[in-house]
DNA sequence: CCGGATCCGTTTCGATACTG
DNA sequence: CAGTATCGAAACGGATCCGG
């Protein structure tokens, strides 16, 4: 049974009323694999919808999918709305909360390149290799956060 | 009944043998709330000891949080000793791998810091308030980054 | 005392089947 | 197409026990 909170998760039922640590806030997204899974797809693959998040290589099943879009948005990540080209599909798309995230994204992947051998030189991320990326992470780095956003 | 590979999570054991995207290889972090909040800890609040990672206000339990020091460890991102203060003591600290993380967390803090109304002003990080931390990690952030860790 | 390991009831997850 | 419903499996949380 969903409750009224349907699935907001532990750390925000519980949430203290006063300051609290920093990176706390973000437990809830980055503290959850899916919600991590789903916001890079949207970042780094462009994808906005439904079908697209369940042909992920991670294989979510469609009962989480629809659990964490519904956090994505009740957090005020993303946001969901009707495409207007089918109308019988939605479309998901960052907010700028959502967007702002991306810097964080950027410095993980910048780790992930020094520590992960299998994060691949031959995996094209957005228009280019992540060697160039990660290059233009140093260089321009507003610039690439602007392009990756935009197209 | 532990198994042989303990508590490896799936991420790792039905890892590709391919190149893969960026983001990935960070999910069995970033996307495990325990271990999120033990590296917080031990960046943030300068923690080393078993007893104080139980202490802190998310209330992770005994087995929870022996599961995922053996994993940190085994993911090379902490490394475990004995206390030399206090022979019946261990302390844990972080590798260089480890270390390299706290950009990640940095850009967690200024997107907290714009986000949630709850990140504290008033509620101090390293040697200052949260708003001159964020100053810092403008202006000098590898120096601030050196502070944080050696400080 | 310290750092867990073990047991066990409860919660959450995940795969599949099904529906508006 | 975009989700619910169901149900077994896994993870969690709390209490307790145990070797050093």
């Amino acid at each position: 049974m969903q409750s009224l909170v349907y699935d907001l998760p532990m750390s925000r039922r519980t949430a203290l009323h006063g300051p609290r640590c920093p990176i706390t806030f973000a437990l809830d997204i980055f503290g959850d694999k899916w919600s991590l899974i789903i916001l890079r797809d949207m970042v780094f693959k462009g994808k906005r919808h439904y079908r697209e998040f369940l042909a992920s290589a991670e294989k979510i099943s469609t009962n989480i999918l629809a659990s964490r879009l519904k956090r994505l948005e009740a957090e005020g990540l993303i946001s969901k709305a009707r495409d207007t080209k089918n109308q019988s599909k939605f479309v998901y798309s960052l907010t700028g909360k959502g967007e702002a995230l991306l810097p964080v994204m950027l410095e993980l992947i910048r780790w992930s390149a020094k520590y992960d051998p299998q994060t691949g030189i031959s995996d094209n991320i957005v228009n280019g290799a992540p060697a160039q990326l990660l290059e233009r992470l140093d260089e321009d780095r507003d610039a690439l956060i602007e392009e990756i956003l935009r197209g």
